[in-house]
RNA sequence: GUGGGCGUAGCUCAGUUGGUUAGAGCGUCAGGUUGUGGCCCUGAAGGCCGUGGGUUCGACUCCCAUCGCUCACCCCA
């Protein structure tokens, strides 16, 4: 038995149509929103990655799905979308367009990752992109787009965690001083945070260890230490989703780990559906564009994962139930009714109308228990006898009644189903 | 990459201090007299007990390894 990879799932006809749904109310929305679909390669040359998303990256350093081709050159298993699409925009001159681009787009994306509850090494992402426009309004009605998706699929309690990591000109100094601080307090971190200090010492501001957190309670605050553009832009986002209905928390610790946002990140955090528990998240990116050797543009959006908004709506019974019933079954008992039957399928189906007969021959017993098993709403009976005189018994399933249909005219037995 | 938990029929799980032909429920298929579903009843198919070693007269049961699943760290969607 060969065995799928690990961190691979299949999707299985039970469970396909929540996918299409959850695929539809996405696509819909942002359509509504004024995106249009984006669709690009699986793979990229392994240099975007690494100038896009960032050569000091987990995701880049360790957990990308990288190899050559027949002529010896480096391509990676996208694992995100973000960088292929600003790619995309430059390679196809889409930044000479009408200004703001907005794009989205549906991928499946992959990370070498130990599994677990919401990740898998094969995962499937939404994903929007707006370039073109620096204004926090954007960030503001981006961030209201990943809102009402969520909102329409259903799902509850979660929260939208807002923060400003600032920009190429405040960062540093705010890295700078968040070191400082925890440089002071070195001997009580724990033995991780003692790491993180020297490599992202922002990531100290996660840690659980109750030592820890009690110190980050009392270190500088990024919000506190940003520039005079990047506060504005902050004050304005606020005021725009105050303004807009949508509510938030500001969270200094959302810190994203891909090296291209810059001033606004954000998460839309679900509770109950385990560790990873980031539904949807996303940020600016006002380098990314020229970083990859397009014009300097600014740009913002978001990702969600798949997987995860369905473990949220499983959680809060947000599945919608699966109502697809064929209206009729046709029981046929031998060839000759079989034939007739296949006939007046093909007919019904023709005109859209979902119809079964049966197929591998079983008594007309177990035709009846199939025809339940499928929740037909409707059986047609036909023998022998019905081919003679082209009536036959057709049953309501539900209300276990019987009417005799003239099965030759469409237009009677289509009525009678009414 | 680092930890914890778990691997027995398609699914959910039993399996007594190691003892002979490994069980149940659900599901599947076939029946319960002659052309009719849902309930009920009967029967059948389906397991090298994850894999490979070891201990033992004897291993689903104990030990080791390995693979896989799963949860968490980390990271992120």
């Amino acid at each position: 038995m060969i065995q799928k990879p690990r961190g691979t799932f299949d999707i299985l006809p039970s469970d396909t149509p929540l996918w299409q749904y959850i695929e539809k109310t996405a696509r819909d929305t942002a359509a509504n929103f004024g995106y249009g679909e984006i669709r690009t390669p699986t793979f990229e040359s392994t240099e975007l990655f690494h100038r896009g998303v960032g050569d000091t990256t987990d995701v880049v350093q360790k957990e990308m799905y990288t190899f050559t081709d027949r002529e010896n050159r480096s391509f990676t298993l996208r694992p995100e979308g973000t960088a292929s699409v600003a790619r995309a925009l430059v390679e196809n001159g889409k930044c000479s367009d009408t200004l703001p681009l907005k794009l989205y787009y549906m991928i499946n994306c992959f990370r070498y990752e130990k599994p677990q509850a919401g990740r898998s090494r094969e995962f499937y992402q939404f994903g929007v992109e707006m370039y073109g426009a620096a204004d926090a309004a954007a960030d503001a009605d981006v961030i209201a787009l990943g809102s009402e998706i969520i909102s329409k699929l259903g799902i509850k309690d979660t929260t939208l965690h807002i923060n400003s990591i600032g920009c190429p000109d405040c960062r540093p100094k705010f890295r700078q001083a968040l070191y400082d601080y925890f440089k002071a307090h070195e001997d009580e971190l724990c033995d991780t945070c003692k790491q993180r200090l020297e490599t992202n010492p922002l990531r100290i501001l996660d840690c659980k260890s109750p030592v820890c957190s009690a110190i980050g309670k009392g270190a500088p605050k990024s919000i506190e230490h940003l520039c005079e553009g990047c506060a504005d832009h902050m004050t304005k986002l606020k005021n725009h989703l105050d303004e807009m209905g949508i509510e938030y928390v500001v969270d200094t610790n959302i810190v994203r780990g891909l090296d291209y946002y810059t001033r606004t990140v954000f998460e839309f955090i679900c509770t109950g559906i385990g560790a990873q528990s980031t539904i949807c998240g996303g940020g600016r990116y006002d380098g990314l564009m020229k970083q990859i050797g397009g014009p300097q543009m600014p740009g913002i959006g978001f990702a969600m994962g798949i997987t995860r908004l369905i473990l949220a709506m499983e959680a809060y019974g947000a599945v919608p139930a699966n109502d697809h019933a064929p209206l009729l079954y046709i029981a046929p008992m031998g060839a000759a009714a079989q034939c007739k039957a296949a006939g007046i399928v093909a007919k019904l189906r023709r005109e859209g109308v979902y119809a079964e007969y049966d197929l591998v021959a079983r008594s007309l017993k177990a035709q009846m228990k199939y025809a339940d098993k499928i929740n037909a709403k409707y059986t047609l009976i036909i023998g022998d006898n019905e081919i003679e005189s082209g009536k036959a018994i057709l049953k309501n399933m539900q209300e276990s009644s019987q009417v005799e249909v003239d099965f030759t005219d469409m237009q009677a037995l289509t009525q009678a189903m009414k």
